[in-house]
DNA sequence: CGTGCAATCGGTACATTGTATCGTTTTTTG
DNA sequence: CAAAAAACGATACAATGTACCGATTGCACG
């Protein structure tokens, strides 16, 4: 249930938060969406939410860690529902398709990267782009 | 010498984009600026030279393969001197220090990675956040 | 050297993405 | 159910970058 996650993300219960938790929960073939995107699905389904709303609550949910933030080329930010494991991604730079993964090689040399040149990491952006196996071909 | 550098590249010799290429190369601490600091030191610099031209001189240069583009987190776009190596980056979240390096091992990991999901890679974004040595003291 | 044309420039209006403000509405608490 | 606190929606604003346009400059040619 939608409002016990709320509750124990220290979020108050509110239509709003209900609806895109809703949303971005719903999603099966691309967990990564954008606020704007979000705004249109809940436009889409007869919502009364402003974009500003939009906007509030997906930063609300990245700061309880209900939610994860990503920057892929383009600029825009995206958000995804956070899983719980830490992960990659790949970005078809013609359909937009996402795929994730994990590497543990890698992120054991980022690691050693940081401690080598004397930094203490606290986060990473790691963003393969090229083209799909769909998009390759045609 | 720049006017050299800029006829090779395929663009006409301008005072703008001889002052520009000038003040990337003469970084030495940080080799990586954006938009807005190339302004302000040929403000400083005296230099009667908008805004707009920067932008687009700089565009003009990363499409020349002169210069690369980065997005580190916050948004806005970071340039850099095109030394023909490929390298990643490390950015401290405190004082905004920037350092480089390359591992080989991460790239290779990443075609595989690629390969494995059906993409053909085409180019990649890594960047390491955290607190460089002098920041993680303080 | 001039001269003329195309490329480029600088200023500014505009586009996009996201944030701050503020009066109104909704939730929570007792 | 009422009061207080929190959240909402609309919209103004901010930040970053692009498009446009009349004025200026670089460069090939004579
Ligand atoms: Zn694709
Ligand atoms: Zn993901
Ligand atoms: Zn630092
Ligand atoms: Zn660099």
């Amino acid at each position: 249930m939608e409002t016990q996650d709320l509750r124990n993300a220290g979020l108050k219960v509110t239509l709003p938060r209900i609806k895109i938790l809703e949303i971005l929960e719903k999603q099966q073939d691309d967990r990564h969406l954008s606020a704007e995107k979000v705004y249109k699905i809940l436009l889409s389904e007869g919502e009364e939410i402003g974009l500003a709303t939009v906007y509030r609550v997906l930063t609300q949910f990245e700061a309880a860690g209900l939610v994860e933030r990503h920057h892929f080329e383009g600029g825009n930010s995206i958000f995804e529902l956070n899983k719980g494991s830490h992960h990659d991604h790949l970005v078809c730079m013609k359909c937009g398709r996402v795929d994730e993964f994990t590497d543990e090689v890698i992120e054991k040399r980022q690691r050693e990267i940081a401690e080598r040149l004397g930094y203490s990491l606290t986060d990473h952006s790691l963003y393969l782009y090229g083209y799909c196996a769909d998009c390759k071909s045609s």
